[in-house]
DNA sequence: TCCACAAGTCTACAGTCGTATACTTCGCTT
DNA sequence: AAGCGAAGTATACGACTGTAGACTTGTGGA
């Protein structure tokens, strides 16, 4: 936090979410300490747990917010193929990355209450999204295999870094999206 | 161990092994501890430094065996949309799973020495069956995708337990996994 | 039978973790 | 200007971590 306000309750909150949401995109639930995100908040360890009650009810907080403010599944279907393959290639901060929910998963799967709370937050963005990315009947899923094809072209991308994929370039990878997404998605009506 | 015989090496190191496979694919390898490892193996805690060097040793033999032992990516081509739909909905216990690799990873991805030494593991296993999935040229890109496909699906339905996805039946699965696969692997020569 | 060496265990250390309790410091209201 | 409540800090505790070192126990060969 900055040194304009020096007693911002608001502001001081504000600033351990924001550092919460890079901590546990970047590292995950257990492989970042309190004492680590409120140094980077520019805050004592202590406050983490005054204003979110605990480690926990802050990694809850920040998947609300990781998941709510990024765009994965939002957006044009018509034009969803080439949104996905630019944000797979494009060049971010890990944070900044707008697939970085899934950053956060799969950093923090292995704890289970937070799986449990990533699970639910999951389930209701792929419900709000539905109707945008396939818009007709039976469409949960249809939006849930999107959500696949772009989850699994993902990990193997930008986390296990796959040499074979990160060869591709940004206009193949937008054809293959394109015909995967094809199979599922009929052209026009239904 | 069983208390067959009392002082195997060679059957405390494999005991060692196999539990430290269940443990760290359940749970993760920041998420057990070696004592833990050690009791579901029968031993004193000291013996998985004294046969693995360390934590992170086991772990290594660990990623190495359970990426080799499974058949992800290895079969029959042509049957490979019902093999995966099948091994997607076949309730198993979590490490008798097939697709127990993807979660190897998921759960210790966070940890960037395991991160590490599963990629390495990855990249291999790739290489090792492109020509059994895609066996023509460039056919390194088409596995890779193929893989994406797969471990999406995986993640959604294994993982995060997608309400959406787990309501498909295998036949469903199938056809969609057919569909995705036959866009990217040409039914004849090329 | 005995003993050397491998197999296995016990204890302890230095570190980190989350967080509860007690404390201090600042800012706003009156 | 005073003081009260909110904002923030310091300290410490108990539990847990990986692993180094010294120890004991068992077994195969002589």
């Amino acid at each position: 936090m900055s040194s304009a306000h020096r007693r911002d309750a608001a502001a001081t909150r504000a600033a351990i979410l924001r550092a919460g949401v890079e901590a546990f995109t970047r590292y995950g639930f257990d492989g970042v300490g309190v004492r680590e995100i409120a140094q980077s908040a520019g805050v004592s360890a202590m406050l983490v747990n005054r204003y979110f009650g605990s480690k926990e009810g802050l990694f809850a907080e920040v998947a609300e917010v990781s998941m709510t403010d990024r765009t994965v599944l939002g957006g044009d279907p018509a034009t969803l193929a080439r949104d996905i393959a630019a944000a797979l290639v494009r060049r971010t901060s890990p944070t900044a990355d707008d697939l970085s929910p899934f950053l956060l998963l799969l950093r923090s799967a292995a704890n289970p209450r937070a799986a449990e709370i990533l699970r639910e937050n999951i389930e209701r963005h792929v419900e709000a999204h539905v109707h945008e990315v396939a818009p007709d009947t039976r469409g949960t899923d249809r939006a849930a295999v999107v959500l696949a094809v772009i989850a699994g072209f993902w990990l193997l991308r930008k986390v296990i870094g796959s040499s074979a994929l990160n060869g591709t370039d940004e206009k193949t990878l937008e054809a293959t999206l394109r015909r995967l997404f094809e199979t599922l998605i009929p052209p026009a009506d239904g």
